[in-house]
DNA sequence: AACCAGGACGTGA
DNA sequence: TCACGTCATGGT
């Protein structure tokens, strides 16, 4: 297992190359190799809008919410949660669930801007209305900079097929898999880079080469 | 024309 | 805990 975990992220990573996540729209999206961002608050922020608005949704659809809140200049934690509900909805609609996900970003700017620029707890996250597992850990990684492998449905469909998850296990101990063998390899701000690329990279590879449920390709 | 996309939550068993 | 149903738009 820990072979196949290790050996998966080098392949990944020679074939596709450093992603750069997460894609910030405001600073022209990808930044490959630089892991300065985010370098702001409102760019943390945007980060975090991006992953509750991506839930169950093409990423596509997302880039255009986020245009459309940048376009009423609505995307500080602030201005968001001064925003009427009706053109929030509006702006959010493409991203689909616009009824929950309105009262979710809402909920979490106002969370936001208690933090004071603080980093938040992952149960503080888990607390909030529309933050799961993976929205948290989505939160903390890329918007905060703190090692948490993110387990999203491609990881479990790929390393399922490697043969060292289940589909349905638990999605702590998956992550823990993920962290035994990522913890002793690399350290401190490094495991953060390690962690945001290979998910970066799952994502990319299950987006080229998954149709539906039915993996086409596997990593060599 | 069904199927699914970088999920979360409520419900009844 | 487990298995389903619901939320909703947009692309293939």
């Amino acid at each position: 297992m820990c072979f196949i975990i290790l050996k998966t992220y080098h392949d990944l990573l020679k074939i596709y190359g450093k992603q750069g996540w997460w894609p910030l729209t405001e600073s022209n999206g990808y930044h490959p190799g630089n892991y300065g961002f985010p370098k702001t608050p409102n760019q943390s922020f945007e980060i975090c809008i991006g992953t509750i608005l991506t839930q169950n949704t093409n990423w596509k659809s997302v880039e255009v919410a986020i245009s459309n809140l940048n376009r009423l200049q609505s995307l500080t934690p602030a201005s968001l949660l001064a925003l009427e509900t009706s053109p929030l909805k509006e702006a959010i609609r493409p991203t689909g669930y616009f009824n929950q996900k309105s009262l979710y970003l809402q909920t979490f700017a106002d969370f936001f801007l208690a933090l004071k620029e603080q980093i938040p707890s992952r149960d503080e996250l888990l607390a909030l209305r529309g933050i799961g597992e993976e929205t948290a850990d989505s939160m903390l990684l890329y918007a905060f900079k703190q090692p948490f492998f993110i387990v999203d449905s491609y990881t479990r469909r790929i390393f399922s097929d490697l043969g060292i998850v289940e589909m349905k296990e638990r999605y702590n101990s998956i992550q823990k898999k993920f962290h035994a063998v990522m913890e002793p390899e690399f350290s401190g701000f490094k495991r953060v880079q390690v962690y945001q690329e290979y998910h970066a990279l799952i994502v990319q590879h299950a987006k080229l080469h998954f149709s539906g449920k039915r993996l086409k390709l596997l990593p060599r």
